[in-house]
DNA sequence: CGTCTATTTGAATGTACTCAAAAGCGGTGG
DNA sequence: CCACCGCTTTTGAGTACATTCAAATAGACG
C-alpha cells in the first residue's frame, strides 16, 4: 500500500504542492480496489459516483454501438486517472464500459469524500480542475489527429503515449482505438516490422 | 440591442433561472463585437481571456498544422458560445484561429468581468461549468463518431446538427471538418443528391 | 486435450486520395 | 457595368489504403 501511496502523491505533486498531513488527510479517503483482468470497473448505465488513480494494470474505456460494436475511446495504465467525468460530475447515468485488460489495482476517492477533501485543503480543486482540462485539451488533439492522420500515425502515436501497450491489450481492442479492423491492424504490424 | 440580449437570456435560462436583476447585473458586463466575413475572432498565438455568444452570424475554428494545411475543429453559428477554453482557463496562449464565415456579431465578456459575475450570482458557476461538460461530451460523442463513421455519416450529423451549414460556409471547410478533401465531398454531395 | 477466441493471410471490393484540368463564382478595378 | 483575376467547385483517371468475407493458424484457458 505504502508504495502505491507514494505513486498518488507523486502524481498529485505534479501539479500542486502537499504537506504530509495534508497528504494524510486525502489519503484516508482512498479505497484500494482490484479488478482481475477482463472484468470491469465501471459498467454502462451504472452512475460513476467515483475517481480512480491507477497503480498498476491497464483499463480501456468503451462503448457500445446500436449494432453492438464496441468502440475503444481510450487505454489507461498506472499512473493514470480514470472514470467518467460527465457521469461524475452531472450523475447521470455513464454511457461507458471501463474494463481491466490485465489485473489491475485501482485507489478510489467517492464523490462525497472528495468534496469534503475540498473543503479541507483547497488546493485540490486546483488540482482536479487542471485535470480535467488536460483531459479536454487531449481530447482536442486527438480529434485533430484522427481528421487527417494515416492509420498507420494514430497507431504510433499510441505507443508513443503509452509504451508497450501492444503487449498489455488485444489487437482487436487497440484496432477499435485508431478506427480500423483487427485484420488491417495485422497488415499494418507486418509492413512496420518489414521495414 | 434588444434582441440580442432576450436571446442570450433566453439561451442562459435553457439552464439556470435569472430573475430579471440578475440579468441586468449580467449584462451590463457584455460587449458587442462586430466580426466582419473573414476576419478573426481569435488569432493563434493570442490569450483567449473572453467568452462569447454568438448572436448572428457563424465561426470556425481551425488550427494550422506543420505543413500549413487548415483544419477545421469546429462549426458555431448563432445561440452557440464560443471561444478557446483552454487557453480561457489557463491564460495560455491559444493553439486555434476563430474566423467568421459571413458578418457576425458577438457579445463578449471578460474573465475578469465574469469573476465578478460568479461573486455576485453564484449561479453562473453552474451554468459555465455545465457549458464546460457539454462541450467535453460532444467531443467525446465527436470521436466515437469520427472511429467508425464513414464521411457520409460524418456530413449528414453535422447538417443535422447545424441546418443549412452548407450554405454558410464554403466546401473546403466543410471537408476539412469531417477529414476528407474538398474533391471528396464534391462527390459525396453528388452521390447523396442523385438520391 | 479440446474448445473458443484472436490473429494472420488471401482475394475481391469499395472508398477516398492525388494530380490535373475545366467550369463556376465573386470581388475588384477600369 | 463589364472584363478579368483568383479562388472554389466539379469532374476525370489512376492509385493507395482499408474493408469485407472466408479460411487457416495460433494461443489461451479450463
Amino acid at each position: 500500500m505504502n508504495s502505491r501511496l507514494s505513486l498518488i502523491r507523486a502524481n498529485i505533486e505534479k501539479l500542486i504542492v502537499l504537506s504530509d498531513s495534508e497528504f494524510d488527510t486525502f489519503s484516508k479517503y482512498l479505497v484500494l480496489r482490484n479488478i482481475p483482468k477482463k472484468h470491469k470497473f465501471l459498467s454502462a448505465g451504472e452512475v460513476c459516483n467515483y475517481t480512480g488513480f491507477i497503480t498498476s494494470g491497464c483499463l480501456i474505456t468503451y462503448t457500445i454501438d446500436e449494432n453492438g460494436a464496441e468502440h475503444v475511446i481510450q487505454f489507461a495504465v498506472e499512473d493514470y486517472w480514470i472514470g467518467d467525468l460527465y457521469s461524475f460530475i452531472t450523475g447521470s447515468e455513464s454511457a461507458y464500459n471501463i474494463e481491466a485488460t490485465e489485473d489491475t489495482t485501482v485507489l478510489i476517492i467517492h464523490k462525497n469524500d472528495l468534496e469534503k477533501v475540498y473543503e479541507q485543503i483547497p488546493k485540490f480543486e486546483r488540482f482536479f480542475r487542471i485535470l480535467v482540462q488536460r483531459s479536454y485539451v487531449a481530447l482536442q488533439h486527438r480529434i485533430t489527429l484522427n481528421q487527417r492522420g494515416t492509420a498507420q500515425d494514430k497507431y504510433e502515436n499510441l505507443l508513443q503515449k503509452i509504451k508497450g501497450i501492444e503487449l498489455r491489450s488485444t489487437q482487436k481492442h487497440i484496432a477499435s482505438y485508431i478506427g480500423i479492423t483487427p485484420e488491417s491492424l495485422s497488415r499494418l504490424k507486418r509492413k512496420l516490422h518489414n521495414k
